[in-house]
DNA sequence: GCCCGTTATGCTCAAGGCTAGAATAACGCA
DNA sequence: TGCGTTATTCTAGCCTTGAGCATAACGGGC
């Protein structure tokens, strides 16, 4: 008899708050371990008219909350997923990542702003180069990569962690997050890879990954292969494959910046310029020069003044501006273009 | 009783043959017109362990070809997206992109490889505006603007084709293949608008879709509203929303071409660079300054010359060039960068 | 009231990249 | 040999970007 296929809708709901991006997470999660989930529920193919609806209804349910910009991720679909077993129904997942503005909060649902870099700690680089990453990461995926036999395995495992992250002539790359978070799962430097364990064999390649020659490859490593693990794997795990979702999520927002202006839709209707950098910078997790990012936004006719001020700077009052809406219908691609950052090196 | 889901696998097997990109089509289609199907198939909860094995198991047994690079483009899963009776089974499609070297062709399989721009004729810019554009597609887009009531909708409506189709100050973008095919078809000028009739009320928005402050509208016009349709709508029609999946591919593919080597997938494994740069013209449906072309090309190190030359140029033999694997390794994300054509504007 | 630290904002300069061509080299063919 | 065609190399000019310097405007000590 064959097995019937279920369709989940899974949503990343991001806003910033402060200076960090926070994701919405559910508690308890499908069912595995007690690692916080993000929202999702089953396509209703008699109630749900289009999975985007579908997810909304899902959303408003758990979190009682409504959203606004939605925008579909990535559809996953491995049979080892979510540790199926056999003659359960086949579970599809499809992710969406939507953005909300800070103040909207869960209320009398159990659910829950958490930092985005609590999941992702090597992708805050803020501060320069985070010390998880030179202290912890990097001398890992070195084990991980003497672990390969001499030859040309070795150098491919070394190139990839070279080029997702940014070492020798290579520099960081902020939209390879999920490059970044695919690699330390083989290496069986996360959570997830050890609690899916041998389970998972084979992944279905996802959205950006790289390395176009590669994809006839399917087969992926079953998880450690000799490196040397952090006491419980970097950054905290997610249920089911809830990271990997936010990781997709956190890169495609990353890149989308820069040619559509999505950071309007994490802030309040009028902001200071330093404001709407600190937005950028903590979603790019870099910092970014004051005084090109002001030319940027300003020359790209993004946003236009109030003639209001706010006067709790610190400093002097700056001036609060508004997004100019009618850009849209303007220029073809406007963002907020990420100059490369500052040689300010930690 | 709820209804089942049933999972469609949907390829766009892209290859470029002489100077034209082409797609592979099955005949016949999915059951309702006669119009040519891109190769889909349900998925197989019990055969297929990833969803692109199950892609490349339908492509195989549908044309007798095996796919190298393929990638995922989006997920359709509107009620009304094939306009399934009450009963049936929900159906919710995956589409993929997939690459491949234009000699592989089918043998003994209904398949057949058909020219892109025959179903998206306006996104072929080489030789300049096609008349298409100016003659039909233009005016009936001014059509179905006046159209609209006087006010705000009617100023909204031309700001989006102005902005999809490149009017006034905006300047054509390649990349939105999806938001102009969108556009015709809720202005009722392709084929498949009046097919799908007022059966298809409303859809989610889908990938690269701009505009970010409407995406919590989701009604959709239903279709024509005064705007005067060619005889039979613009383009050659394909069946279900195939040429919804087929906008998305080549949208996703010249935007893609920018940042990661796609082309070479689609190139022999030596080549002059004219050749490369009329197949990225192709896809791109743009000319390209020949010289800073080749200054990009090499700069970027994505090639190398193997000082054999192709003597049968009609003019100086052009040494053949192999694309260099390991740009991959080096450089984040290298791409033949397209930069603007020049202004020989027909 | 004046000095200081802090943030806002304007302006400048140099390096590097891109656009558009000019100029030159190497073929086949008449 | 001269012409048409394509390949390849170089250049001049414009614009964008990266990095600072300088000045303005505020709050808080003193």
């Amino acid at each position: 008899m064959p097995r019937h296929v279920t369709v989940g809708l899974h949503a990343t709901i991001v806003a910033v708050t402060g200076a960090e991006p926070r994701v919405l997470t559910v508690s308890g999660g499908g069912g595995d371990d007690g690692a916080p989930a993000l929202p999702f529920g089953p396509l209703d193919p008699d109630r749900h008219r289009t999975l985007e609806l579908g997810l909304r209804a899902w959303v408003r349910e758990q979190t009682g909350m409504e959203l606004a910009h939605v925008e579909q991720l990535y559809t996953f679909g491995d049979r080892d997923r979510v540790g199926t077993g056999d003659g359960e129904a086949r579970v599809i997942a499809v992710a969406y990542l939507a953005l909300v503005r800070e103040r909207q909060v869960a209320a009398g649902h159990p659910a829950a702003w958490e930092a985005v870099y609590r999941f992702l700690p090597w992708e805050d680089r803020r501060a320069g180069e985070p010390a998880l990453l030179r202290d912890g990461i990097r001398p890992a995926l070195d084990a991980w990569i003497e672990a390969a036999p001499a030859g040309d395995a070795r150098r491919e495992r070394r190139g990839r962690a070279d080029i997702t992250f940014g070492a020798g002539a290579a520099p960081w790359d902020a939209e390879r997050v999920l490059d970044r978070y695919e690699l330390l799962y083989e290496a069986g430097l996360v959570a997830e890879a050890r609690r899916d364990g041998s389970t998972a064999a084979a992944r279905d390649r996802t959205p950006g990954a790289g390395a176009s020659g590669r994809s006839a490859r399917l087969q992926r490593e079953p998880a450690a292969e000799g490196a040397a693990p952090g006491p419980a794997g970097f950054g905290a795990p997610l249920a089911l494959d809830h990271r990997r979702i936010l990781a997709t999520a956190l890169g495609r927002l990353r890149g989308k910046l820069k040619y559509r202006p999505l950071v309007f839709e994490l802030l309040p209707e009028t902001f200071t310029l330093l404001h709407l950098q600190r937005t950028v910078e903590t979603l790019a997790g870099v910092r970014l020069h004051k005084q090109n990012f002001r030319r940027l936004v300003e020359r790209g006719a993004l946003v236009e003044g109030t003639g209001r001020f706010e006067p709790a700077t610190g400093g002097r009052p700056a001036e609060l501006f508004r997004f100019r809406r009618a850009v849209q219908h303007e220029r073809p691609a406007p963002g907020v273009g990420l100059p490369g950052l500052p040689s300010s090196g930690s």
